[in-house]
RNA sequence: GGGUCGUUAGCUCAGUCCGGCAGAGCAGGGGCCUUUUAAGCCCAGGGCCACAGGUUCGAAUCCUGUACGACCCA
């Protein structure tokens, strides 16, 4: 093992431990309490004026504070931390080996009364101390002190970005906020399933690897199983397989779960990302809406305690009903531009670019349109479904009854990012095979995220497909979301990043 | 993909414009200190200045390239 000096220093400490008959790396815990258990037993018994228990806390030294012949000390637990207080004259085992050995970032045990200091600080009160792991690379441990006003700060935190992301273990081992956020999005998704399932949706499991991947525009990855000789991708969507159920007679079905898209990596993508998807019978686009709003304002209330956020300074409200945008009319009024005045791909492009807007020369129309849609997003703060979209770019929602070149399908934003995808699901199996076949001719022509035919999926859709509603839902945004984080690489515990040459 | 910025001790950062001995605080080591909480005081350490080249008597600093990251744009 390739050890610097300071680690070199600890390791000697071991020696040190071993000598004095401590095992560095016991097996066996004690504790009697947790940290906020020993805390509240000593203001239980304050309370009743009665004596206090002994405790046994373990936990990790996040302070030391060495006075001559006494020593004061914090450990922290999962529930928080507790002050040690150690005197040279009533330790077993000795002081010295406490002050020689015992180093920020071990794991120990303490035991002892609890007390408290003289400034008032509930402590143990230390009899007997031991080693429960012995730390060997320092942890970058801040110190914290509490100003003028009550906040508590921090001095020389561990914060590059970088390396946060890449020892996220440190990371969480020494900033509390950033457990928080894992927190949250646990409960999130927690609250997102007891929704669920009090609303009789079914969760299921769906393949990961998949012959034919569909259910979205993205390029897949790809693998390849060796005994089988058979090449397979990466699911980027649940779709598909979720809708099979539907002609199975489950009415209600979700599933939460990752997905994997071969593109950009950024601040706002990830080439895994977690993905809600949940599949209603007898119900469309608006009942989807509805489901939504109810569904959402519920779990931001469950998460946060109240239906209103703040997201990057803005105040966001999540009580219904939400803003319903219509696509043309929303890109009219912010960019000024009838996209529907423009069905080639080369009119709408001269059109953007006259009108300052960068649109890419190999940019298929829908694509276009996306791209005006971009302009439009940041503006798009509270809740607003975005709704009737170019069939084009729809490949599997129902086209409206009134306009059949435009489809019955949603997106959500929600502070300014796309959150979510809906549609009146489309059950026509005559329909759909057409869909896919000009799907084809899209792919043929170079748009490398047009979905290829599945052939199964229209078997599945011939023997009839209850008219539906979907929804599909960006886990990860919405933790964002419930976090005011910028980045989605904040909100996952281990972003993807880029193997560092050295 | 393009632009801007960054990468210096275990951590947080100065130093880079304007080239001249590699710096601070914390952490770590030695010492003093029996109620501290960013404890305090004294002493002595600790560096592949991201990497590779170039310019120069001399490069952390200027130039070129590469890697990784952040931000902005597409």
């Amino acid at each position: 093992m390739d050890l610097n000096e300071l680690e070199q220093t600890r390791l000697e400490k071991i020696a040190l431990l071993q000598a004095a008959h401590v095992a560095p790396y016991p097996h066996r815990v004690q504790r009697t309490h947790t940290t906020a258990a020993a805390v509240q037993a000593f203001i239980e018994a304050e309370a009743q004026a009665s004596a206090a228990p002994d405790v046994t806390v373990a936990g990790r030294l996040v302070s030391i504070r060495i006075m001559g012949k006494v020593t004061f000390a914090h450990i922290e637990d999962g529930h928080g931390r507790i002050q040690l207080f150690l005197r040279a004259n009533q330790l077993e085992p000795g002081y010295e080996l406490f002050k020689k050995a015992f180093d920020l970032g071990d794991f120990i045990e303490a035991t002892g009364a609890l007390m408290r200091t003289r400034s008032g600080e509930i402590s143990v009160q230390v009899t007997n101390f031991r080693m429960l792991a012995k730390a060997l690379t320092p942890l970058p441990i801040p110190k914290e002190y509490t100003d003028a006003s009550g906040e508590v700060a921090r001095y020389g935190a561990f914060s590059d970005v970088e390396e946060r992301y890449r020892q996220r273990y440190a990371d969480l081992a020494v900033n509390p906020e950033v457990r928080g956020i894992f927190r949250i999005r646990s409960r999130m998704i927690t609250a997102l399933r007891r929704w669920l399932d009090q609303h009789d949706y079914l969760e299921v499991e769906t393949p990961i690897l998949q012959p034919i991947y569909g259910g979205a525009a993205a390029r897949p990855f790809t693998t390849h199983h060796n005994q089988l000789k058979q090449d397979l991708y990466l699911r980027i969507s649940f779709e598909l397989y979720l809708k099979r159920l539907l002609v199975g007679m489950y009415e209600r079905v979700y599933e939460i779960g990752r997905d994997f898209r071969n593109e950009g990596v950024s601040f706002k993508h990830n080439p895994e990302f977690t993905q809600l998807e949940l599949y209603c019978a007898y119900t469309d686009l608006f009942g989807m809406m509805e489901t939504v709003e109810q569904m959402l304002s519920s779990i931001v209330e469950d998460v946060l305690g109240t239906p209103q956020l703040t997201y990057q300074g803005h105040g966001i409200d999540m009580t219904p009903p939400w803003r319903r945008a219509n696509l043309r009319d929303l890109i009219l009024e912010h960019t000024g531009i009838d996209y529907v005045l423009f069905p080639e791909a080369a009119d709408l492009r001269t059109e953007m670019r006259r009108r300052g807007y960068d649109a890419a020369a190999n940019a298929t129309w829908g694509h276009l349109v996306d791209a005006l849609l971009s302009e439009v997003e940041p503006s798009l703060i509270q809740p607003t479904f975005v709704h009737a979209y170019p069939v084009e770019i729809s490949p599997l929602a129902k086209q409206k009854p009134d306009d059949p070149t435009h489809v019955e399908r949603f997106e959500l934003f929600i502070g300014g990012i796309e959150m979510g995808n809906a549609f009146t699901e489309l059950n026509d199996p005559l329909e759909q095979e057409q869909r896919f076949i000009q799907q084809g001719r899209a792919y043929e022509a170079g748009d490398e995220e047009a979905q290829p035919m599945d052939e199964d999926y229209l078997r599945a859709m011939k023997y009839g497909m209850p008219p539906n509603g979907g929804f599909g839902l960006g886990i990860d945004r919405l933790a964002m979301l419930l976090t005011d984080r910028r980045s989605i690489r904040e909100v996952l515990l281990y972003p993807h990043l880029r193997t560092k040459e050295t």
